[in-house]
This record gives C-alpha cells, structure tokens and sequence, in this order.
DNA sequence: TAATATTTGTTATAATATAACACTATGTAA
DNA sequence: TTACATAGTGTTATATTATAACAAATATTA
C-alpha cells in the first residue's frame, strides 16, 4: 500500500509535527520548528511535503497554503478530500462523509473530461464562533 | 444587484484583461499586460482583484493562484464556484451543474458547523489531453 | 561492483501577496 | 456648498510562499 511505504529522516520529522498539530501547518513555520532537528533550509521542508502529499500522509488546504495530516490510517484519498474552515478561527478539519464521497467520484461532466481527483473547501463559521 | 455596481478604472482595466482570456491569469502576468495602461505596482492589480472577487465577476483558482471571468452574468456566485482543471494542459472552466450545486448547497455535517460558501475544483484529463 | 535512482544540503532567486502611508475621488447629509 | 465618511489610488518597502540548479551522499537494483 502506497502511504505504508518508508519515510526518510526528513520526511519523518515533517510528517511528526504536522500529525502533532491539530491544526494545518504552513511550510514556513513548519521549517522554524524543525530547524532544531536539523532542518535549515526552506526546499527541505518544500520536498518532505511533496513527498508526504503524494502518498497521501498529509494534504494541502489549497485555499490556506496550509497542511494537515490525514487521520484516515488506511486511506489513499490524496484523489479526493473534502475540508471544512471556519473563517472565523481558521480551524479546519477533514470531512469523511460517504454520500458526498461517492456522489463526487461517480461525478460526470458532459465536456468528456476525465477526473482523477478533487478539492472540495466547505467555509463558514465553526458551532464556537456562531455562538461568539 | 451586487455585481452590477460601478467599477473604477483600475477595476475595469483588471476585468478588461481577465474577461478576454479564456483561461485563468496570474497576478503578476496581469501586471505585466497592465503596464502600458499606467498600473505599474502589484498592489494596484491585488486590490482590484480583491474587489472582483467580492463583487463575483471574477473567481480565484485557489490551487493555481490564479483568476478567471465568470460568464454567468447574472449570478452572485462568488459563493460557490466549481472548477475543472486538465493537469495536463492546465485547461480550466467553470462548471455550472445544477444537480451538484443544490448538493452542496446543502451539504450538512455533523459539527454544527454553518457554512456559507465553498470551492471545489476536479482534476484530470480533458478530451484532448487524454487522446494525445 | 557498477549503474541507477532518490534524497540531501546548500545558495540563490523566483513568484505570490500584503503593510503602511499620504493623497484623491466620490457619495451623502447638514 | 461645506463637511464628513467611505472607498480607491499611487508608491515604496517588505513579507510570504515556492522553486532552480548543482554537487554530494545514500539507497536500490542488476
């Protein structure tokens, strides 16, 4: 299986600090936390999240510049995530919801396109900042 | 209507470029198109941007920072944008599918959360690409 | 063991985006 | 008409995000 593959040193210290957070990562500040590990430079970080993005350990909130771990232990769903943001406290979290899944796999245009993969950003406000 | 409002030079002049371009511009190609029309820093072209973006005549590609015309004229649509992208020839259009809007539209997770816009973008293959 | 591919470390630089500030234009209300 | 508020402009400087290029080290495979 694809993410059960073995990470290099770097990898594995990019992948620990962002599976660490609970929140998406940018690479900047990512590459400040690791510098005591050994990591100097920005394309060291930039290869480890390449890497760990195309096996699916982690994803890119696209609209953030961001990272988040993916939590999903046996997935290779690097082809299809679906995010939640709140644009209030920037909290994210990954959506699994099978119907919405399924219905954006078997999605159909009628430009004969075929799709490989998808992005899906849901933004609003989180339950706390409604109330807040 | 909110996108019928008054553009101002700078606006019409960035809307202008991105209208007669079938494929999504970046930033700072649009700079460079825009020189000789006397906007000579970035920031002139990020805030009209930003204000087209807000009003809906233009959408951001979020993961390839870049900007396209919306042609549906009479929509405020800046609130939920679905995108295909070829990886190969970086073909991008906007796709209005009634079915899958409405789906999304209401989408409902189980966080309470309330959202109030989304971006979702496919990636593949277009009829051309896959021939060659 | 040689050949090949992948990863690393490094310096430099490219590409994308915003801060801060003084000034100008436009609309609205007294 | 003046005063005020709001939005947009022009400018310089700088922050943030990301990649190019190259030599050296490591791992894989034949």
């Amino acid at each position: 299986m694809q993410n059960q593959q073995v990470l290099t040193k770097n990898q594995k210290i990019v992948l620990d600090i962002i599976e660490k957070s609970s929140q998406p990562l940018k690479a900047y500040s990512i590459l400040f936390d690791v510098k005591k590990k050994g990591i100097n430079a920005p394309l060291q970080v930039y290869r480890a999240l390449d890497k760990l993005v195309e096996i699916g350990k982690i994803h890119k909130i696209e609209s953030r510049n961001a990272f988040i771990a993916c939590k999903n232990s046996k997935c290779q769903i690097t082809k299809a995530t679906v995010f939640s943001i709140c644009e209030n406290c920037e909290d994210v979290k990954e959506i699994h919801d099978h119907k919405l899944s399924e219905h954006l796999k078997h999605y159909k245009d009628n430009k004969g396109m075929k799709y490989s993969k998808y992005n899906l950003e849901f933004f609003g406000l989180c339950k706390n900042c409604i109330k807040n």
